[in-house]
DNA sequence: TTCTTACCAACAGTTACGTCA
DNA sequence: TGTGACGTAACTGTTGGTAAG
């Protein structure tokens, strides 16, 4: 751990090219196109600390603090605004990364529970001889569900093929209201309209 | 008021260096 | 000792906001 403090940071000048972290003289000598190999300089753990204090603090600097810790930290401002785009980019690619954990995790639920209902359902579909029956209220008889329908005013149930005149106690009636509902009620075009 | 231009900051994507297993 | 993976400093190009003309 200690290695790392002893590291020269003098000598680690950064600059390429083009390099906006070069001044005038470091370019000069850089000379015509002959680009030395670009330095990289590692911050020093103190370097580092600070930075990550500020970022803790305020995600972007305005130019006054950008300054400031440039000076504080004995690097150029370029540095600093670097190191802060740098820890932005991070501290996003490390929310993405959480994110796309958690959607995994409920990709792996929802796919378990798809698979629990299929079977549910392969069991009922096994379980069913037949069409779905229930008992006519007033026979006793079994009849096929589908072709029973339910009023919606009077909620009473009755065949599709008609005279429930006996179960409905709006049908006969002979007002508008109660004609319409018993011809709802009774006719091939059920109440969806009403 | 609207348009154009220049400038700047932030960002996404990429490159390249240093370190380590 | 060479090498590939990885972390990250630094770079490039793009975009959006703003002020001046």
């Amino acid at each position: 751990m200690e290695e790392e403090e002893e590291i020269d940071h003098e000598y680690l000048t950064i600059g390429t090219r083009s390099s906006p972290l070069l001044d005038d003289h470091d370019q000069e000598s850089g000379g015509d196109g002959n680009a030395p190999p670009r330095k990289k300089l590692r911050l020093s753990k103190e370097q580092s600390r600070l930075l990550e204090e500020s970022f803790r603090e305020n995600h972007t600097l305005n130019p006054k603090q950008k300054e400031a810790l440039a000076f504080q930290l004995k690097l150029k401002p370029r540095q600093v605004e670097v190191w802060f785009q740098n820890r932005r980019a991070r501290t996003k690619l490390k929310q993405t990364e959480m994110e796309c954990e958690y959607l995994k995790r409920c990709f792996g639920s929802l796919t378990e529970e798809n698979r629990r209902l299929q079977r549910e359902v392969e069991q009922l579909r096994a379980l069913r001889v037949g069409p779905p029956t229930i008992l006519s209220p007033n026979s006793f008889e079994p009849l096929q569900a589908s072709n029973l329908t339910m009023c919606p005013r009077c909620e009473r149930v009755t065949t599709n093929s008609g005279n429930a005149s006996d179960k409905c106690p709006f049908a006969g009636k002979t007002t508008n209201k109660q004609v319409h509902h018993h011809v709802l009620l009774h006719s091939r075009q059920p109440w969806a309209a009403c």
